[in-house]
DNA sequence: GCAAGGTC
């Protein structure tokens, strides 16, 4: 048998980067090696069959030498189970708190066999884990800006992944070298298995010989057990099951995005006030948008009907009684009516000879029914039930209320909290954590009685596996307060309740009937209930949490209601209402005995349903399969953020203007768009490609042609939509004040408040956005020095201390590839995390902290007095119209002060012959130049001049807009990163040296 | 300025 060697850590990376170069360059990102294309990761060069394992065997690799092993588990604590499991036998355990947590042991093959390589000495093991997905899908460089392509072209753009945490490539790369195989624990889950490719990506296991040494641990619980029988039966990664995540990424990006941009530009180029700076769309954003709104058309539409009841009142032993008319309610007054005077009316007397004399009518106590009933104890929490209940009775929203658990799992108060599961797996040891509740205060004494006593068996419920459900695992102690403090308090008491005995009731139910009415119109029924043995009910705090026992209807909450004694057989008087007292039906005889009814009849109206409150729409969500337990959180908090609804008092949600516009505009253009048959039919295709039924390619192709139908069927209807937004919103043409005047037309700019903000010509019907973050004023009137651009220039002032720079609103918006970039090139491995450190956002905006008009732009260029080599910028005349002078850097916050003295200062068109840079006048007030001979004004390039250099002051501001306590820039992204010379700002010598030019 | 899904 061939026996394969383990591929070095070099060779390893050259093969990576083979199969790198070997995807076609069109689909390949330009710069980022990290990153790989979509269509070839996982595909490309052909692995040899890899939906065969067994096409090569390792059985006799490692044979009598000691192996090396890689796991990896999908995040820090199963990694640490993992560990804990495996190296039980082993003397040599070290954990390493690096990027992830990893930790290494050694294991003999004699006590912890590794069937792989059955006939290894021993195995070294490295444990470790990933964080969730390690890629992110999104569109290649050339496709991210929206002025990049049209919606549509979004389709058919290539993807690309990019790192979420590039540092976290090294780390994996890092402990697999020198490994001989690699074992993946990824959750079982599509999700789960979509992350072990990704890892096979990221060490650059495509194809043999890596795949023949690549397992999956299947397990079904993180108990050592559950590890251990895992690790025996190793299988092999499903890549079906993967390649159907790819299929739902590629999907809701494409769609999502498509559908976002394009409706975004389409309203926020006609309407001025709709709040929200980006209008999007997603499958499963917009359904749960939908079932917010399909809430408050049914309360729109309902239209209050009045309806009559029977209302029977029993009387006796002093006490009233509410019977219940069975026969419900009935919208024809009439026939309540008739019914009401045949219960009151008198009858004939049986016992009277004459068969003449007029009785009350009586009610019969048919019969009387006394038994026990349980009210189960809850069932164990998985995050949904969890988020309903924090919502419910704490009033904690479903975002805050995943948040704080997750602190609390963090911490070791609680387990983790995205769990599927609402039953104990069988080896979860309850009575462990009980035992950890044992001293509290509060409910200590309960939970020592229940040891005591013995505990119930969790009830009903699911064991999905991965997670138990969500249970305490640290006692309190003190460090807890306010919302985790309340979180915690709520999954304790669920969970004690949860093994506590059931609640016990003694029911009771009595059915009346009224003697000359027959069937359900004459019949009435009472309940009464006592509570026997509280059970777990002695524990909540929250009753919601009792659950119906099947039997028992009525029993939703745990009041308690006693009743008087009745005896079957038993009759009861009708005395006619008071009301109707005038016409005692002719002196009839009316028994005093103290026990008598009253029959009269109400008139109702319906009421409309409330709004869903956060409870019911995830209820909604989780049955329509929207979302999963750990994004249902995200969707609802998506709908606020972009003021499609809002929160109101009961935390329940009612749509804004704009949520309703859309939903009802998507029902009139294509109802599939906002109904939850979208996601289920992305579900139902992705559900193909797993089981093996369906191609991921075809799936794709098949369902991009579908979707990009239905995109150009709302793009050809969208007037439909609009015409809804036109009653609700301004248009653009109504609002705003005149700004600044267009280059085009001479006309004024009308601008717009926002969000976001904006400057709209009416004439040609153009929308000119303006940079998010920074306050855009009016200027003087000047004019761009594009030739032919002629828009007046507005002032752009951001950051602290505000630098002031010139903007103009057309080539702000139409930028040329000469002018260059405004952002300064990311350092070479920027991952997503690092960007979104390294940036500022508005809603969802980026900030612009900086110049927003290129540093090689005409207007900038005139103003350019001299480059800024630490930033990569350059610095200009800062335009703002106080009375002190400075020049700004275009791309940093730092600015170059002149002395108050300084009256003016001109840039001149003549420039330095070495540097290049222009030179600059500076004209000092009357009499007040600092100058040896008193010179009013000095000219000089700033580079070359010393005496322009003494005057000036140079200060560092913060890049951020909110002190952030850290300051600064951390790492130096300049262009190219040159000129980090400088470093340690503000303890330099605050008169600038441009010596080192 | 865009999705949904993992998790930190």
């Amino acid at each position: 048998m061939h026996v394969s060697q383990p591929l070095p850590y070099q060779q390893q990376q050259q093969l990576q980067e083979q199969q790198l170069t070997a995807t076609p360059s069109s689909s390949r990102p330009n710069t980022n090696s990290t990153t790989t294309s979509t269509s070839n990761h996982q595909s490309k060069p052909k692995p040899v069959n890899l939906l065969n394992p067994n096409s090569r065997s390792p059985l006799s690799y490692g044979a009598g030498r000691k192996i090396k092993i890689m796991h990896v588990a999908e995040k820090p604590s199963i990694a640490s189970s993992i560990a804990k499991a495996l190296s039980q036998t082993s003397n040599d355990f070290q954990s390493e708190r690096s990027l992830m947590p990893t930790h290494t042991f050694t294991t003999t093959a004699a006590k912890l066999p590794f069937h792989p390589s059955p006939n290894c000495s021993s195995c070294s093991h490295v444990v470790t884990s990933v964080a969730g997905h390690v890629f992110n899908v999104d569109f290649s460089d050339q496709f991210q800006s929206w002025e990049s392509c049209a919606p549509e072209e979004l389709f058919q753009a290539p993807t690309v992944k990019k790192p979420t945490k590039g540092s976290l490539l090294k780390h994996l790369q890092t402990c697999y070298k020198n490994c001989d195989f690699l074992v993946l624990w990824m959750d079982c889950d599509r999700e789960g298995e979509n992350i072990n490719f990704e890892v096979l990506t990221v060490l650059g296991i495509t194809s043999e010989p890596g795949w023949s040494r690549v397992y999956r641990a299947k397990f079904s619980a993180i108990a050592e057990s559950d590890i251990l029988k895992a690790y025996a039966a190793l299988i092999k990664p499903d890549q079906l099951q993967s390649l159907a995540v790819d299929a739902r990424q590629e999907l809701d990006l494409k769609v999502g995005c498509a559908f976002s941009r394009y409706q975004t530009r389409y309203f926020q180029g006609r309407y001025a006030d709709l709040d929200s700076s980006v209008i999007s769309y997603g499958p499963c954003q917009t359904p749960t948008l939908g079932f917010v709104v399909q809430r408050h058309v049914e309360i729109e539409m309902f239209k209050p009907e009045p309806y009559w009841v029977l209302d029977c009142a029993i009387i006796k032993s002093g006490r009233i009684c509410r019977a219940l008319w069975k026969f419900g309610r009935s919208f024809s007054k009439h026939k309540v009516e008739e019914v009401m005077k045949a219960c009151v009316s008198p009858v004939l007397d049986i016992n009277d000879p004459d068969q003449r004399r007029l009785i009350p009518n009586s009610l019969t106590v048919m019969n009387v029914t006394k038994r026990e009933a349980k009210q189960g104890r809850p069932t164990p929490m998985n995050t949904v039930a969890f988020l309903k209940a924090c919502s419910k009775n704490l009033g904690i929203g479903p975002h805050a209320a995943l948040q704080t658990a997750e602190r609390l799992y963090l911490a070791g108060y609680l387990s983790y909290p995205r769990t599927e599961s609402s039953a104990y797996p069988k080896s979860f040891d309850i009575r462990y954590h009980l035992e950890q509740q044992a001293n509290h205060s509060s409910w200590g004494g309960y939970v020592r009685k229940l040891l005591a006593q013995g505990l119930s068996k969790g009830r009903g419920g699911f064991d999905a596996g991965d997670h138990p459900p969500i249970t305490p695992c640290r006692a309190p102690d003190g460090g807890l307060s306010g919302d985790q403090w309340r979180v915690y308090e709520l999954v304790v008491r669920h969970f004690i309740a949860t093994v506590s005995q059931d609640a016990i009731w003694n029911k009771t139910h009595v059915d009346f009937q009224v003697d000359n009415v027959e069937g359900e119109k004459g019949a009435f029924t009472l309940d009464g209930k006592e509570l026997v043995d509280p059970g777990f009910l002695e524990i909540l705090l929250h009753r919601q949490f009792g659950e119906k026992e099947d039997d028992v209807e009525g029993l939703d909450d745990t009041e308690e209601k006693t009743l008087p004694e009745f005896v079957i057989g038993e009759r009861i008087t009708i005395t006619p209402p008071t009301s109707d007292s005038g016409n005692r039906s002719g002196g009839v005889e009316v028994a005093q005995s103290g026990v008598r009814s009253t029959i009269s009849m109400k008139e109702r109206m319906t009421t409309p349903p409330g709004y869903l409150t956060e409870s019911d729409l995830i209820g909604i969500m989780e049955r329509e399969g929207i979302g999963t337990d750990a994004s249902i959180p995200t969707h609802i908090e998506n709908i606020m953020k972009r003021k499609y609804s809002t929160l109101e008092t009961g935390r329940r949600i009612k749509p804004s203007k704009l949520g309703l516009v859309l939903a009802q505009g998507y029902h009139l253009i294509d109802s599939a768009l906002v109904l939850p048959v979208a996601r289920a039919s992305i579900e139902k295709q992705c559900d193909d490609i797993a089981k093996g039924l369906a191609d991921k390619e075809s799936v794709v192709v098949k369902s991009l042609k579908f979707f990009e139908e239905k995109f150009s069927n709302f793009v050809s209807n969208i007037a439909k939509m609009d015409v809804l937004f036109g009653s609700s919103f301004t248009e653009l043409e109504d609002a705003g004040q005149a700004f600044t005047r267009c280059g085009l037309t001479r006309r004024y700019l009308q601008y717009i408040s926002g969000p976001p903000t904006r400057l709209y010509n009416k004439f040609t019907e153009t929308v000119y956005s303006l940079p998010p973050g920074g306050i855009v004023k009016q200027w003087s009137g000047k004019l761009c020095s594009v030739p032919e651009c002629n828009f007046e220039l507005c002032k752009y002032a951001v950051g602290n201390p505000t630098r002031t720079f010139p903007l103009c609103p057309r080539c702000y918006n139409e930028p040329r590839e000469e002018w260059g970039q405004t952002e300064g090139v990311a350092s070479e491995n920027e991952d997503i995390d690092d960007k979104k450190q390294r940036q500022q956002t508005i809603a969802g905006r980026t900030i612009v902290l900086n110049s927003p008009l290129p540093d090689l732009h005409p207007t900038i260029e005139e103003m350019t007095v001299c480059p800024d080599p630490e930033s990569g910028g350059v610095f200009v005349v800062d335009v703002s119209s106080g009375n002190r002078w400075s020049f700004v850097s275009t791309r940093a916050p730092t600015t170059l002060h002149l002395p108050k003295e300084v009256k003016r200062v001109r840039v001149l068109n003549k420039r330095e012959e070495v540097t290049m840079c222009r030179f600059i006048e500076v004209e000092f007030k009357d009499g007040q130049s600092p100058l040896p001979d008193g010179e009013p004004k000095h000219t000089g390039c700033l580079i070359m001049d010393e005496i322009l250099q003494g005057l000036i002051r140079k200060s560092f501001g913060s890049d951020r807009l909110k002190s952030s306590g850290r300051g600064g820039r951390g790492r130096g992204r300049g262009r190219g990163g040159r000129g980090r010379g400088r470093g340690g700002r503000g303890k330099k010598d605050p008169k600038m040296s441009f010596s080192e030019f």
